[in-house]
DNA sequence: TATAGGGTGTCCAATTAGCGGACTTAAAGG
DNA sequence: CCTTTAAGTCCGCTAATTGGACACCCTATA
């Protein structure tokens, strides 16, 4: 399949293998669970296999992934955490709305989950557990999926631009299959959440699961991330935005 | 000034960017706290400057790295960050040793820290402050400097084969100027470690205080990690391996 | 114990990505 | 206003990277 010499309109020049690699990060990250197979993480990317593995190699050398010497799968490695903690002083986004998550996680009983926006992304940032017996379907610290799957993830989405909305659930398109969820439905989700000022959603495995989510906007107003709450029944609604 | 075709000897080949962008990470990383200029990580990596803000350009635009408008610095990106959390789960080490640091901190009344090793490199990966009143010169958790630096980094590569010992301090030599010490008085004190079978060192810059350090092996007796406290006199010299 | 299939890992000639010398712009200082 | 210091940009040449093709596992099936 002959790729056309730039899919992207604004590409940036003279940096391809450094994006490439970025791609393969993201998609092993997305997947940090289970672990990825080169096959998988080729097709993901739309890369050549022999591309992938030799990069793959030279970053499984550096450590920012490594590879299971049995299953031949590769996770994120220990360089990839290192940064991750030298970088984190930086980032007290967690600190700040910690107190939040608690009063809400205290009010509700239910967990609550605080969700960053990541490009077209989004990534679980925190979560504070409640008290409430039942869990439900739960989040874990560092899960990321494209913007929108998730509830705090659609509230983010939904408190943006209109164009930039249909933008990234267009380029994230291919990658909602796994999901389950396509961009046209998602984009009517988005509509309603619009309208509500908050979005919601019945959960997809059971029902009489709901969750709610509230963005967060910086400074200047941009949304950029989220708190989110998933419950039994409705029996809260709105929250509020804290910082 | 020309540059020999491969400066390394055992180069991975069709990876250069790739190598070049981790070389960036790890300064950038370095040096976290203050930031970075672009002609001071020019000068770090050995490359030329087009081809440093280029790939910066790039890795900003990811959100790997980060850079402050103002002073146009470079610190580490919430990508980075994000990577880290996600990576966590599968890097216990903290998890493992917390109770060991506690009982030593218990112990001793002094700050234990955490460090593990990263390629070249030494990273903290966690701190325990001690009750003790007067704090000795403090290391960040994340803080990354070249083997050999700190008391704990110095117990892992005196707990190295003697080649390896050797080939690190030789590698890092240039990098060790920035830090007030040199390969060959590192090399010295590292073999006393070896006979003492643990590091010691008196702090350079306030007389009266010593730091002791003590190497973990993994199950194949390879040094990856090593435990420190620092403290007024030399109440305690020997401690626990956990693990 | 062939052998087919699904995967990982490797090689090397063609080509294009990206290198870096030289230039432009911006800010700070004297 | 000129000098210095640093950030940012341009573009022709070339070496780094690409990717088609191949080798080599395993495991399952005949």
């Amino acid at each position: 399949m002959p790729r056309k010499p730039s899919d992207e309109p604004g590409r940036l020049t003279g940096t391809q293998s450094i994006e490439r690699a970025r791609l393969l990060l993201r998609e092993i990250a997305a997947h940090n669970r289970t672990g990825s197979r080169l096959l998988d993480l080729a097709t993901r990317t739309s890369l050549q296999r022999p591309t992938v593995h030799r990069m793959l190699k030279c970053l499984a050398h550096e450590g920012m992934v490594q590879q299971d010497g049995d299953t031949h799968r590769y996770y994120l490695g220990s360089m990839a955490f290192e940064l991750g903690l030298t970088a984190a002083p930086r980032f007290n986004l967690r600190e700040l709305s910690h107190p939040g998550m608690v009063r809400i996680a205290e009010a509700t009983g239910d967990t609550v989950f605080l969700t960053q926006r990541s490009g077209p992304d989004a990534v679980c940032i925190d979560r504070h557990e409640g008290t409430f017996p039942i869990k439900t379907f739960t989040l874990d610290v560092g899960m990321r999926r494209p913007l929108g799957v998730g509830t705090g993830s659609l509230a983010i989405v939904a408190a943006l631009p209109d164009d930039e909305i249909q933008n990234i659930f267009t380029n994230n398109q291919p990658r909602y299959e796994e999901y389950g969820v396509s961009g046209a439905t998602l984009l009517t989700q988005a509509k309603k959440a619009q309208k509500l000022g908050y979005s919601m959603r019945e959960a997809p495995t059971m029902a009489g699961v709901r969750s709610v989510g509230h963005a967060i906007r910086n400074q200047s107003g941009t949304p950029f991330a989220a708190l989110s709450v998933s419950t039994i029944s409705s029996r809260m609604t709105e929250k509020r935005v804290i910082e």
